[in-house]
DNA sequence: AATCAGAATGTAAACAGTTACATCAAGCAT
DNA sequence: ATGCTTGATGTAACTGTTTACATTCTGATT
């Protein structure tokens, strides 16, 4: 390491100004072939490494976002994170990733530190959409995008999917198989309008076909494994427990199969299973695990192409953005017993 | 956003110089009682914002380390980088990721801008321990550590598992339970150390037990679900096909049981399979499957403690650290057909 | 009364780039 | 010859902090 050289050093070997160094390197074509090349001399010749915080304090442009997610450990998260990166990554920028936990006050925190980095916007998976956060950032006109999102309240740019319809067609595909008692393993209507779209969805094609709704057979949980296993648990111990059962992620999904499974039910003929995600492994356990898509990475590339022309000032109103999910039926599906 | 108040702006409201304001802010104290309060104030009123930019430039330190893995969508980096984000952050640091995709020449790129950034020291989980990345940062002492790596050669340091002692157990494992004719699905050589010494563990185990070592029964190939469903199938197809496979990692397991049951086969009885990682689903498939866990997270921290220690130059000296690896025995496993 | 230590605060240069503006020479039209 | 345009380059101020050093003040010690 030691010392390292600076622009100035350059100046001073190739014997121009500094300006034409600066030209030199965001600008090639304002300066003339032959001071070019001797500017390139003297950079090989000092080892010269340019500083782009340097560059970043001049211009007040970090070149930087700020991303916050539940946690990266989430292999939904980072499938979308990794398109952020991926756009983030062509236009210059980089990422900061901070975890909240899904708690509201390391979302606060996460913020407040990312912002005195100056990170130029946010693109957020928010726990609690009413907090102060939000609408702080939003009051201030600080670049920001939703993602996983589809609030379109108040000014605020979001991209996400259609969850009711998610919620909906998965709720169909089961009713198309010939399900009438069909359980829900929701996520916690608190976390977001995610878990509650998804739900509305459920509730509304029981509705269009003319099944009644049973509270009993909805059970609101984490998206983790283990209250997959739980909720499924504690379905399938009713007195008329669930043929099929809609769970709010794929998660939720593995687990309640695990939990199926450990009850001594076999899958898919005691009890069918829609999830929810598309995550990569669902298709390599056995049996295949139907859900419905969501295309996490190409959230995370469009959530920062919006990002990215709202901080260049390309667009100034908002955007509301809803990717297509899309119903993938496997193996974990099939016609409830009593109609075999 | 508009225009951002500066130190100089609370120094004038409080009416002292931006070095007192400075002060109150990096060692309040030294400040007098009644000063710090009126600048607190000023601060207050200005709706002031620290700018850890322009301190980073000030001071050369740029509070970032570099983060260089193959991907954040594999589990085994993301559950890692959740480790290294932790400890990033606890000493207010914080993490830039390249993804190298195992692709050589986008680490080379990684680096170069991640330095052009001012990083202060690199994490990688290296695809090619004998490329010039690696050779050229040591050369000039640029603080480095590298993730899921056991080499010891010269001055490096690494953070890692025994992928040797993980291999030898897995296989012995096997070999515990009757079994005779053992495959492996060994990840490419050429990637790292770590695919190496797997494989090696296992060649060493047989060789104790008195099994010859059949290289029909080894199969390379990278680190996914696909080609560990590929790899089974193959194996499973000789004449003489093994009556366990031990997989590289878990993904490759997964992606095994997958392809043995489209073969028809029945798990674990006709086929017992260990994998290596211990990511979290593994607990949760049928069935459950037996695994070398690695201490990912604990990896991450570990190694970012190291690297830390390593900018603040509390140490010199290369470290190496081998976290040990636990054998995680659950259903994926049981002894042969042929001996019941 | 003179000296000194120590605490509190101020002064101003430094960090490594960018950029508005100025300068200069060459080429060209008048 | 004069003025005008254009292209290439230089000058120097600016970005928001930190920090070595200087200054001022207070109170204790001689």
């Amino acid at each position: 390491m030691g010392i390292m050289s600076t622009i100035r050093d350059v100046a001073r070997i190739a014997e121009v100004s500094t300006a034409t160094v600066s030209r030199v390197i965001n600008s090639p074509e304002k300066v003339s072939r032959e001071t070019r090349e001797n500017v390139y001399q003297a950079m090989r010749l000092c080892h010269y490494t340019y500083n782009a915080l340097a560059r970043g304090f001049a211009t007040r442009r970090s070149h930087s976002i700020g991303l916050i997610i539940p946690t990266i450990t989430n292999p939904i998260f980072a499938e979308s994170t990794r398109g952020i990166q991926d756009v983030a990554d062509e236009y210059g920028y980089h990422v900061i990733i901070g975890n909240s936990d899904y708690q509201y006050k390391q979302e606060e925190r996460l913020v407040a530190v990312l912002r005195e980095r100056q990170v130029e916007g946010f693109m957020i998976t928010t726990t609690d959409l009413r907090g102060k956060v939000i609408s702080s950032l939003l009051h201030e006109r600080f670049p920001l995008v939703l993602l996983y999102s589809t609030v379109r309240k108040g000014g605020i740019s979001a991209v996400g999917v259609d969850n009711f319809k998610g919620g909906f067609r998965a709720t169909e595909h089961l009713v198309s198989r010939g399900h009438r008692r069909i359980g829900m393993l929701a996520g916690k209507f608190s976390f977001s309008d995610r878990s509650y779209h998804r739900w509305y969805g459920y509730r509304n094609c029981l509705k269009k076909y003319g099944i009644s709704y049973d509270p009993q057979l909805v059970v609101q949980s984490d998206y983790s494994l283990a209250s997959g296993r739980n909720g499924a648990v504690r379905l399938m111990n009713l007195n008329n427990p669930p043929t099929a059962i809609f769970c709010a992620n794929d998660y939720i999904a593995l687990g309640a199969m695990e939990g199926a499974r450990q009850m001594g039910l076999s899958l898919p003929d005691d009890l069918s299973i829609v999830g929810f995600d598309g995550i990569k492994i669902g298709s390599f356990i056995t049996p295949n695990l139907t859900t419905i898509l969501q295309p996490a990475y190409e959230m995370g590339k469009v959530g920062t192409q919006v990002l990215l022309n709202q901080i260049q000032q390309k667009i100034k109103k908002p955007v509301h953005i809803l990717l297509e999910t899309q119903l993938i039926e496997r193996q974990s599906t099939t016609r409830p017993k009593a109609s075999h």
